[in-house]
DNA sequence: CTAGTTTAATTGGTCAACCAATAATATTAT
DNA sequence: ATAATATTATTGGTTGACCAATTAAACTAG
């Protein structure tokens, strides 16, 4: 789940979706301060801990701010907007296969266009490293986690944290989502042959070249989340 | 920040930097459960509860699973890539403003594309309607809202619920960025006719056009961003 | 000695009491 | 009456105790 906040405790939600009422109906201004968590706590019969996750879980996103001591105000944008916020915060849980992949693919393509543009000597080395330890492992179970660190030099030379995060966010949930539909039991060769070219198109600083490796890359897990949808 | 953990709270901090060393010297192997939380509470002189993040964030990013009533266990990857993966974690913090409208930049762009694609009438139907109040709150406080809600159409066009979220996570922080810069504080005449024109691309399906016309609708905003660095 | 059962210890999840900092109120001095 | 100060109440942050489920250990029957 790329959610930290898995929605089995019915608590937390039953906290966010009077929080959305409240909004809803008007007793909750945007800009203004929220109730105190013990106050809410009790009014919903709930424990503080699930008003405190509730809580934690809107500063998250940007829809409220809590102030040691002080309290909690939520942001000072439109009722209409903030319903839609919280709403769809209610709503992240389980993502389709296709999705994560489907997005991991555009990060990948986008971490290793700037890559080329980007990635100095240094970088260009770990790279080189990186591969070198795939190949080492490449009939090893150790494959997939070398493979996981080649991908994550080159978010690194990307030089833009926000996508490195989001890839470190999503490819854990894609492992767990193939483990179980048994993708990538046995290791393909042309996988080596395309982290090489990986590597030149990064080298030579030809970013159509590295963009369409990749693609091609990450063809075989996006066919086949396709597949899985379908 | 896109973490929901902000590391001020040190004990958090030092939870993850200890459960680091121990897999750094052995004592903890890839896979197998960690200490009891009470323990590792006591062994670090620190509260449970901040154990309880730490083990939560670590879980957030796929590194830990947690059972009730029985442990936690750490993912099966070997101890380097563990490694990496609570590095990053521990460094993810502030992101710099460019790093965040290159990010929304790439992910709208591939919204739009998709939103191409896949967008139903009812889709369509929304973000004419979200356009309409757009323009009715051209000169009112409520436009910047009312332009969050129309890039929110377009991301639940695109049928992909992780680029949805993603945004969602990125907006916010954005958002906060500038308004403390003094961006966008008076509205440009362009922009309305710019969204004309992504709805317009959209309905006639021709995703190169509506690529072209995100691109350029957030082009000021990117270029602010980049002086912004410099 | 082994298999099944019962008991005790350990675990994560939850809750309520406590802490220090803040905000609100009451009090006092001018 | 007003401003400054002292007091009280309220707040989020933190801690330790309790709960039910799980696991390990001890015990007993065969």
């Amino acid at each position: 789940m790329l959610s930290k906040f898995n929605h089995k405790e019915n608590s937390t939600v039953k906290v966010l979706q009077h929080i959305y009422d409240m909004i809803n109906d008007g007793r909750l201004k945007p800009g203004s301060k929220l109730p105190a968590e013990r106050k809410l706590a009790q009014e919903l019969s709930v424990g503080r801990t699930h008003v405190r996750n509730a809580f934690a879980e809107l500063e998250f996103y940007g829809i409220v701010k809590t102030y040691p001591q002080s309290g909690s105000v939520v942001a000072a944008i439109h009722h209409n907007a903030l319903q839609g916020l919280i709403s769809d915060i209610m709503s992240i849980e389980n993502y389709d296969f296709f999705s994560l992949v489907e997005t991991r693919l555009i990060l990948e393509m986008e971490a290793v266009r700037l890559a080329c543009e980007r990635a100095d000597d240094k970088d260009i080395e770990s790279l080189k490293l990186a591969h070198k330890e795939y190949i080492d492992n490449f009939h090893t179970p150790r494959r997939v986690e070398k493979d996981m660190i080649f991908h994550r030099v080159i978010a690194q030379a990307s030089r833009n944290d926000v996508i490195k995060s989001m890839l470190l966010i999503i490819t854990p949930d894609i492992l767990s989502h193939y483990v179980t539909k048994d993708f990538c039991s046995t290791p393909l060769p042309t996988d080596k042959h395309e982290h090489q070219i990986i590597i030149d198109a990064i080298e030579s600083r030809s970013s159509s070249k590295a963009v369409s490796a990749m693609r091609l890359h990450l063809d075989r897990l996006y066919t086949f989340a396709k597949r899985q949808k379908a």
